[in-house]
DNA sequence: ACAATAAAGTACAACGATGAACAAAAAGCA
DNA sequence: TGCTTTTTGTTCATCGTTGTACTTTATTGT
């Protein structure tokens, strides 16, 4: 077979999803830019944002969330805990749990994250057709439902 | 102005990038995976591609093309070159630049790497129109021209 | 031609993420 | 009840990435 025919840039789905993922690295790597004046990094807006929406959740359903390992948040979270971003007590029913919450501080932080998050988004974004976005939304989220079934079967 | 309404997941754009950056971490532990029979990471197979189709590109262009610092490369090449997967001669018009080729052995790994990858993705996508795809690729080669022009106004 | 500036690559220290081994607590089961 | 298994969180050694300082070589400007 002829290796040019087989070259995987041809292919409609290899092509675009290279551009997911490049797109995504220069995302990331602006947003740790525009969050840098914070003094926080994408993990923490990532654990903030959880806490914001999901008060009280377990470090355990934190990390399942975040699709990183027990030991990431045993590393991260004790050192948001002590810039008071970030509150740890234990659950009574069980010892084994430490229950997660956002100080005062934590939250203004959150919010001041999102608003940068948000906008560097929206401004990036901003030629997308919104029915564009919304597809995409809709594809994306398919893609995630398939791939965390596959990661489910593997174990 | 009331919370809720501006929260953010309800701005379609917003939504849309996080589904996307979920999606890109989960493809990206499960490429690893998929890559470790060969015993490469994600990081490699992006060099080798990169080597294979730009042959005798020198480290500072892979390292822009590659969106990582030199240092990055300056790390990973002598390993693989010591693993018989590239090699790297002198330029000898400039003896500053290493200009970087792939062995026998590192275009055949390639070559399987790029089978798994091209696998996985249209595995994974495989419920996704194939006109959504290509939208979806237009998309986000317009959003990786917008990040890159603002990195470069940042300089 | 020569000093100053820029560019390519390297070395190194600091930081983050990961997985495995571990301790404590809970749940399941005989 | 008492023993085993599971679950939660921590610790630690390892690895990858980053940014900075440094060396060597080209280029620029006078």
């Amino acid at each position: 077979m002829n290796k040019k025919q087989s070259l995987p840039w041809d292919h409609p789905r290899f092509r675009s999803w290279i551009a997911v993922a490049r797109a995504c690295q220069l995302m990331q790597q602006s947003l740790t830019r525009s969050l840098a004046d914070l003094d926080i990094k994408p993990p923490h807006l990532d654990i903030l944002v959880n806490l914001y929406r999901f008060e009280g959740i377990s470090q355990q359903e934190l990390a399942r969330k975040l699709l990183v390992g027990r030991s990431n948040m045993s590393m991260l979270l004790p050192q948001m805990e002590k810039r008071q971003l970030i509150e740890r007590r234990g659950d009574e029913r069980d010892k084994r749990v430490l229950r997660l919450y956002l100080t005062g501080e934590g939250r203004k932080v959150t919010e001041a994250a999102m608003a940068i998050q948000t906008d560097l988004i929206e401004r990036t974004l901003a030629d997308e057709p919104i029915e564009q976005c919304m597809a995409t939304a809709t594809s994306m989220e398919r893609i995630i439902a398939t791939l965390l079934k596959d990661l489910r079967d593997d174990d």
